[in-house]
DNA sequence: TTAACAAATGGAAAGGTTTACATTTTAGCG
DNA sequence: CGCTAAAATGTAAACCTTTCCATTTGTTAA
């Protein structure tokens, strides 16, 4: 391929001259900057990047560390991640590390290697040990000491779903979450608040008739015979707040094989409200996370970080979305 | 952060040793060997990936253009595709397209710049005049000439689609699926495949009472308002081949709203079969296409060609997958 | 002991940019 | 017309590796 050496040897003029044409630079004469974009044309030259990211100390890449990035939530979240970035000049480059510790590390490893100008995790490790001082890093769902985050109101989404729940009539009310595991039990994820705001929330009011049960989490895939089991010991409940629309659906699917009505016989909410081709046909009645906002503002936030600004953290509002399920 | 030079300065070696070094080259004495590698853990030393490209002229990444990466099926493959190439040690760029003929041409030109290995496409647009002879290139689910590509044998799963329908009582069969437009128009698309092959097949076999439908593709999300028109307009239909699965779920919910039993009075089938979280919660047939497969070919191909290899076209055999729905 | 050869190591160029700084050209003005 | 300042342009270093080639060190056998 071409290099901006090419150019200028065939443009009669030296590289310096091109650097600043391609850069949209002052300082050219308009008759110099035409033939040097004439030469560009007719040899179809295109600046390397790579030696760019080299000389500017810069790759206008971020790294996104993803458990799944098939999981249904963060498809859509990378989708507007990367949207948002996009706009901005900057590349995407997702990693899936399957929840496994060891491969969350390897991939730090790799974009600090990689020389990405940030990184966005949502790790089930204590990963901030690994992360250079300084180095632009953004996580979401859950909140570490020192790094900024961007996140949703989970808190308040689990009290919303108790309020709606109960709104529409329910009188026993149940929430079914997963546990989390391993290093992540020690701490408060933001996950995990959806369940306490449902649970403060019912206690405040002086509502009694409710229980709390997890199934344990493996990956982030739907173990669905536990949830029948689940389902099955608790015929009695008339309310459901699920941790997430995929067990929202699961337990639609179930109740529905069951021959109960939704929402006259029980009352379902989810946790998500993920809009898009698969995720609104049933049109569940969901706590609505705002996807575009948090892609938005990670990016924001990051290419912030990148350029030395300080950022706060970010908790974006959840909305109820109204749907036939409660 | 400590460079090549800082390592061989503190170890009192030259660059070159270190390198070997770095890269597990013979040719070191083993005492040198220990002693840089000491002084790559004490600084902290990585290599710089950048560099490394530059030299190397590889950089080591893959880009894949697709309209919507949170569709659920591109979700799946792009997730596939990523653990293959992480295998490999390749790192994958996502970009989305939206569909827009232009940002198209806006993104291989980007992934040229940024001296990606090689492009994976999936495409609306002519791209082939875009990319330069030689360059390691894949095609999914669209043939150009002279671009290796992978995909799926949609005509047999077309052809699968009516044997299936008809095998489960269906005696009034219709298709529907969305409209290439555009560019897209003037050619046979993969996709389009499955159409012939339904079609084909009940000719073949006499059968005269069916019809093939379609709605206006604008983007990739089903226009559930025109589906739910279409579906009033052919109610004495009782096996439907949906396009899609999203388009399946779309019509089992609206035969639903309507009272219809599946698959007792309206037996339905898609194409995909997408597992996995959301979707098989309904336990749809479908014919399904073989995703890892494809993330894994479209890796394994993309390398070899990268290492100058030739390689063959592949298309991947579909599968029934039985669901309740037909 | 030393020649001959193998092993180990270092120096320097190359990869393609950007940019600080130096130099040349041009323009304006007395 | 010549001087000065501004504009335009060019040179070379720097970014961090890898790798070719040259050099040094070590080993073996005569």
């Amino acid at each position: 391929m071409a290099t901006i050496k090419d150019v200028a040897k065939k443009a009669g003029v030296g590289i310096a001259t091109v650097s600043r044409v391609l850069n949209n630079q002052p300082r050219v004469k308009e008759s110099t900057r035409l033939k040097i974009q004439a030469v560009i044309n007719d040899l179809g030259y295109t600046p390397n990047e790579i030696a760019r990211s080299m000389t500017k100390q810069r790759s206008g890449i971020i790294g996104f560390v993803v458990p799944y990035s098939h999981h249904i939530f963060f498809a859509s979240l990378i989708y507007h991640l990367e949207n948002a970035l996009s706009q901005l000049n900057y590349k995407l480059m997702v990693c899936n590390s399957g929840s496994d510790a060891q491969k969350e590390i390897e991939l730090i490893g790799m974009l600090k290697n990689q020389r990405v100008d940030g990184i966005v995790f949502l790790t089930s490790n204590d990963v901030e040990k690994l992360i250079p001082k300084n180095y632009p890093v953004i996580s979401f769902d859950r909140r570490f000491k020192g790094i900024p985050y961007v996140t949703t109101d989970n808190y308040k989404g689990g009290q919303m779903a108790a309020k709606t729940l109960i709104a529409s009539g329910a009188k026993k009310l149940l929430f079914i979450g997963d546990d989390a595991q391993g290093e992540l039990s020690r701490i408060t994820t933001e996950v995990s608040k959806r369940r306490l705001g449902f649970v403060d929330y019912l206690d405040q009011i002086g509502f009694k008739d409710y229980k709390a049960i997890e199934y344990p989490q493996g990956d982030l895939f739907i173990p669905k015979n536990f949830i029948r089991e689940i389902v099955y010991r608790h015929l009695d409940y008339d309310g459901i707040f699920a941790i997430s629309d995929e067990l929202g659906y699961t337990l639609i699917q179930l109740y529905q094989e069951m021959g109960k009505k939704i929402p006259d016989d029980v009352k379902i909410i989810s946790f998500d409200g993920i809009e898009g081709p698969f995720c609104n046909l049933g049109g569940l009645t969901a706590i609505q996370q705002p996807i575009e906002a948090i892609g938005f503002h990670i990016a924001a936030n990051m290419i912030a970080m990148i350029e030395g600004d300080s950022v706060e953290n970010i908790i974006l509002p959840v909305t109820l979305r109204k749907g036939f399920s409660a």
